[in-house]
RNA sequence: CGGGAUGUAGCUCAGCUUGGCAAGAGCGCACGGUUCGGGACCGUGAGGUCGCAGGUUCAAAUCCUGUCAUCCCGACCA
């Protein structure tokens, strides 16, 4: 295609709106532009890109019996009562109304739908498993949209879906969907790894996330260096073995006064303690009243697990007043001693035999409080965020965290859905039996804006081959010279006859805007028709490595695509 | 949801404190010319409801009120 005649508007400058490095390049490159906060126009390029990578998601999915169909995005609200969600999914269901007054949603997922769908159409073990799938936007009203494309309100998602006779076919179906998400994301040339996740407000009880590596990412994943373990997880889900910590004598409950000592390090400091040996009593809000955690004095609350813990929807840290008014004592003297709440205590809290936690009362602290003996431990938990260096739970080595962004979740949703929406089938015996569901879905425009994240420098984009707009750019050097301008021109065509995708940089530019261009666009491969047509060679460059060959117009095809593979080309 | 900031040409921004000549610059765009291997130069020109609404005033981009939008930070680790 001729860039003269392609809508490609690169921009200069940085548009002031945009902060993370994907959103300011897919800006600058001309792939995308906003029309609203977390909504986005797909110019050509970015269409291309998004091709590429439906594509190969398309054939893996397709590879694993995957069945392609397309759903509504507008749905009813009756079936999101139907499952319960309607009420569970919260502000971030975009929610409207008919000229009937009829209630309706933008799906943010589908799991409600294609279940009615299944269950009004599949009757027989015969026609299962059976595994949907369809690449369509999707509507979430996040609460504060942000990062460019990382994090929209209208985005494209490949969402499929599995229906098995019974677990074991479900535990089959997981496999092959993990595996397909694992070719999936090599295909693409990105550099991800698949971890245990949490199952979030999908539901269900086994899940992996894969992430795209990247230091920008939102998400921690806590892994464990020694490749023959492998264990790596979502640090909203990671664990650790238990270490146990020799932690003082057993001694007579003392209150000691810690005036305006409220922090762990003042008053660890000021008692001369390690944090360790220091008991944390959070108070959370939920939609069944307060709650109390206890974790070490060193240690983090990990929200994610509370929250499972709790079996509750909300959970949020409680205000200060509220805090207050239950245990009759400022921030920061709040302990479990005569606490009266539910109370969920972290397994290293429960190891203690002697520890110190606020007394419940201005300015004061209890020394020797002794879990179990002056609090009850009835309910015991992991309830601890995962730091570097954390043993393994598979084999106690060191663990290590590294930034990630999630693109892609694979989930065991089981009857959840099927009971629901009334999914069921008929066994050899004429039994009526539930299906047995599975899920997995992949952010395809977050792909792509996590792609860049992960694959660009100074001067722009770096598309790994397989999924980059074009294969190659051919750049005649100056478009006046006959002789480049034809060179340039065979070039191309040999390209295309070479089956390569190549764009032609024809606009009568001066060479460094197009050379500025083609870096910040991210062209795997750059030919140059310039002053070494006059030799009959032109210069083939990657955009990755920066290798520079010069080669006749006959060695052309075959140097670009040397240059792509080694650009994750396939 | 809480806090902060911003909104002036397609993009990046100045002007606002202290109201007052015709509302500006750079880039981009159009035309002419010179250039042509890493975002050229000269000349000419087009392009703006100063986010929107209301108010104060002889006079508002500038002051006041409201509103909308966008961005950032936070959403409490006791």
């Amino acid at each position: 295609m001729r860039v003269s005649q392609l809508l490609i508007p690169t921009l200069r400058e940085v548009p002031a709106e945009a902060e993370v490095i994907s959103h300011q390049l897919l800006l600058r490159a001309g792939f995308v532009r906003k029309v609203a906060a977390g909504v986005y126009t797909f110019l050509p390029l970015a269409q291309r890109v998004l091709s590429k990578i439906k594509g190969i998601i398309r054939e893996e999915m397709n590879r694993i019996g995957g069945q392609e169909i397309v759903m509504p995005i507008v749905q009813p609200a009756e079936l999101w009562y139907r499952s319960g969600r309607w009420e569970v999914y919260g502000p971030e269901l975009f929610r409207l109304r008919d000229r009937h007054n009829r209630e309706f949603c933008l799906s943010p997922t589908h799991e409600e739908m294609v279940t009615a769908l299944v269950a009004g159409e599949v009757r027989s073990y015969k026609q299962l498993p059976l595994l949907l799938y369809q690449i369509q936007n999707k509507y979430r009203d996040e609460r504060r949209p942000r990062f460019g494309l990382l994090r929209g309100r209208e985005f494209i998602m490949k969402d499929l879906y599995s229906f098995d006779r019974d677990q074991e076919g479900l535990d089959l179906r997981y496999e092959e969907m993990y595996e397909a998400y694992n070719r999936v994301f090599s295909k693409m040339g990105l550099r991800f790894r698949a971890v245990e996740a949490d199952t979030g407000a999908i539901g269900g009880s086994v899940s992996h996330e894969f992430m795209v590596l990247a230091d920008s990412g939102e998400a921690v994943v806590a892994y464990c260096p020694d490749e023959a373990c492998g264990y790596a997880a979502n640090a909203e889900k990671a664990e650790s073995l238990l270490v146990p910590e020799p932690a003082g004598e057993e001694g007579p409950l003392e209150l000691v006064a810690t005036p305006g000592m409220r922090t762990v390090e003042e008053v660890t400091g000021f008692l001369g303690l390690p944090a360790r040996r220091l008991i944390k009593t959070l108070l959370y809000h939920t939609e069944r009243g307060l709650a109390a955690a206890l974790v070490r004095g060193d240690r983090e609350v990990n929200e994610v697990k509370l929250q499972r813990c709790l079996g509750v929807l909300e959970l949020e840290l409680a205000h200060g007043e509220t805090v207050e008014a239950a245990t009759g004592a400022p921030v920061g003297f709040a302990g479990p001693v005569g606490l009266e709440l539910p109370m969920v205590v972290d397994r290293e809290v429960a190891a203690l035999k002697s520890a110190v936690a606020g007394a419940n009362k201005g300015d004061a602290h209890f020394l020797n409080v002794c879990p179990g003996r002056d609090f009850p431990v009835s309910n015991v938990a992991d309830i601890r965020l995962v730091a570097a260096g954390d043993p393994c739970p598979r084999c106690g080595a060191p663990l290590d965290t590294v930034r990630g962004i999630e693109v892609g979740q694979v989930f065991k949703l089981g009857e959840k859905y099927s009971l629901a929406m009334e999914a069921f089938y008929l066994d050899e015996q004429g039994v009526k039996r539930p299906m047995v569901m599975g899920t997995c879905g992949i952010g395809v425009t977050r792909t792509m804006a996590a792609a860049v994240e992960q694959n660009h420098d100074a001067d722009g984009i770096i598309w790994p081959a397989s999924i980059a707009p074009f294969h190659a750019v051919v750049l005649p050097v100056n478009t006046q010279d006959p002789a480049q301008a034809a060179a340039a021109d065979r070039v191309y065509s040999l390209l295309a006859a070479a089956g390569l995708e190549a764009a032609l940089d024809d606009r009568p530019e001066r060479p460094g805007v197009k050379f500025k261009d083609a870096d910040l666009i991210g062209y795997p491969v750059r030919v140059t028709a310039g002053r070494h047509v006059a030799e009959g060679l032109v210069e083939v460059h990657s955009r990755r490595t920066g290798e520079n060959v010069l080669v006749n117009e006959a060695g052309v095809a075959e140097t670009v695509k040397r240059l792509m593979v080694e650009n994750g080309g396939r």
